[in-house]
DNA sequence: CTTGAAACGCGAGAATC
DNA sequence: GATTCTCGCGTTTCAAG
């Protein structure tokens, strides 16, 4: 992982559809070789996915929220978690070292689906507290940690 | 935006780089519906963006946490709002209907890096108050909505 | 929407420096 | 690491149905 490494995953990160000759081109390496580190890359892991980032509005999913759960007993977790995987509104889940267990991050159509779905983690079994917090607007929402400008590293 | 158009979201959700012929023979399509298609998705602005998730651990990026933030007044919104944006170890910055004013999801080195990340948001100029909550572990976490299986919507 | 054809660009591999 | 060449494939754009 030297720098020109971190300026092909800079320039992927903002566009996963780049071609190795594309980015061969602005990282000045030939192709082979781009090709070469984008494998490596790959199979490696640091590269862990290429993905596509929609854009909820034309999901009519406009509503974010955060969500903290608390557990009665940690033996309940395993029940939780597989909840929390089957809620597709859910799209983060952290366990936290603090006052509540989990964080949930939610992403919904509106305050009914919200509160069903706030119902419906209250249901599962060994959740004894939770705390919502509407998320009124997103600031900043980046989806990795940025790489800098490849100077270092 | 019909149930293909939703079976291709979830494909290049799930890999970016898929290609068109690909991606055809998936959805039974021929190749040049299903590029008309991405194309659509693409200028219409329901596919936001390519992106490509880096494992934090090889960026040695170990370390999540929540920080809540307070603001004295809402004057100084923008120069916070500034300071979020470059510190490169805050991933998101959500603005709440709250206690608190701003939730920031951070992705760090350390404990020492943390620290350092504190002590500058505290800094910023109009910040009151703050809380960190530590993330032991992230059981969840995706980049998008779930798409369902594209059977319906 | 389909198929089919032509032109272009890209990626992979081998050979070479 | 860079280059060059070749081969196969994907993409784009056109036509026509």
């Amino acid at each position: 992982m030297d720098s020109i490494d971190i300026r092909i995953l800079k320039l992927l990160e903002s566009n996963a559809r780049m071609t190795a000759s594309e980015i061969s081109g602005i990282v000045r390496l030939s192709v082979p070789a781009c090709s070469e580190r984008l494998k490596k890359l790959e199979s490696s892991g640091v590269i862990k996915q290429y993905t596509t980032i929609i854009d909820n509005r034309y999901l009519k999913k406009t509503m974010t929220a955060m969500m903290f759960v608390s557990l009665e007993r940690p033996r309940f977790t395993d029940k939780f978690v597989e909840a929390v995987n089957a809620e597709g509104d859910v799209l983060e889940c952290h366990y936290l070292a603090g006052d509540f267990d989990y964080l949930l991050k939610i992403v919904t159509e509106n305050t009914d689906t919200l509160e069903r779905l706030l119902n419906r983690i209250k249901s599962v079994q060994g959740v004894q507290k939770t705390r919502t917090i509407v998320v009124l607007s997103t600031v900043k929402n980046n989806y990795s940690v940025s790489l800098g400008d490849g100077t270092d590293a």
